[in-house]
DNA sequence: CCTGCATGTTTTAAGCTTAAAGCATTGCGG
DNA sequence: CCGCAATGCTTTAAGCTTAAAACATGCAGG
């Protein structure tokens, strides 16, 4: 039995929603690849950084390891590393956590808060360049839709 | 001045399609860590050598490493370890091509065929347990969309 | 108080990924 | 036929990523 014959017999919307993934993984790798090399170009710099400072520049106070961690959905030894290497860069700076004795505090450095404002500059111009032929109407309705899409992973993901 | 204000005074549009390609972005690596999560668990794999497999299992002929490269959107280099990992673990063979003594070609082996349609009837049931909450009429809708907006960025990519 | 579980961080080993440099073969234009 | 650019693959160094194990601190209930 081939793959044909297999999704003939799976049940209904089985191969749409399949079609459908595929497609969204497409737009999400063919962004992102420009994104890195873009940033690797134009600023030397990687993808997991940037949005370390872009979590960090979105929370002046600072942020725990644990903090950044769980809102860029990576492991938390991933962020150790990450951190390692832009403080030695003097982008972001580890404060000890003055009530909780176990915890780190980053926060961006003055030089990191000018650097990550010139790349977030540009950032926000690649993204509107990538999806600039798509009508208001378009970007809204398609938001509109991934919604749905993230409220039905997120139900599946919590339910079993 | 910061972030809003800029934002504020970037053309219409830029704030819409950031907002856009960060939902995407979530949808995207929602779905792909926990299909990670299930290869891992479930069959001992990843999601590299799982396409690397799939793309073997579309091209009964056999591709060679630069076909492969193409098709799953990554380096060369990369292609090099998947298959001598996956070739050492008896899934694919590499044949000498016939007709250009630099190519090798790149075919599944019997054990590996097997393995793949057991991994790929496990994978299309969870992407439609992921996306079961959809209608069909939104499915259908959003791959759309979606259509549309492969379109811009390849555009986009194509023009500079 | 103290026991035990939860939380915050780091380390380790393994695999993935890339860009760049390098080697071999092909194929084309002179 | 010769030179040489294009193509196919591999190697290398660096960084990213994870799961799992380890260790410290916090906290709550007995």
């Amino acid at each position: 039995m081939d793959a044909e014959t297999q999704l003939a017999h799976a049940p209904p919307g089985t191969k749409d929603s399949l079609r459908l993934w595929l497609r969204l993984l497409t737009c999400a790798t063919l962004i992102e690849t420009e994104i890195r090399r873009r940033l690797r170009e134009e600023f030397a710099t990687t993808l997991p950084r940037f949005d370390l400072l872009a979590a960090l520049d979105r929370n002046g106070e600072g942020l725990t390891l644990g903090d950044v961690s769980r809102r860029m959905m990576v492991s938390n030894g991933n962020v150790t590393g990450l951190a390692t290497r832009l403080e030695a860069e003097g982008l972001i700076e580890r404060r000890l956590d003055a009530e909780d004795r176990r915890a780190f505090r980053l926060r961006l450095t003055a030089k990191g808060a000018r650097e990550f404002a010139r790349q977030s500059r540009a950032h926000e111009g690649w993204i509107a360049e990538l999806l600039g032929e798509l009508t208001a109407t378009e970007r809204a309705e398609l938001h509109r839709l991934l919604g749905r899409a993230k409220s039905s992973i997120r139900e599946s993901l919590d339910t079993p």
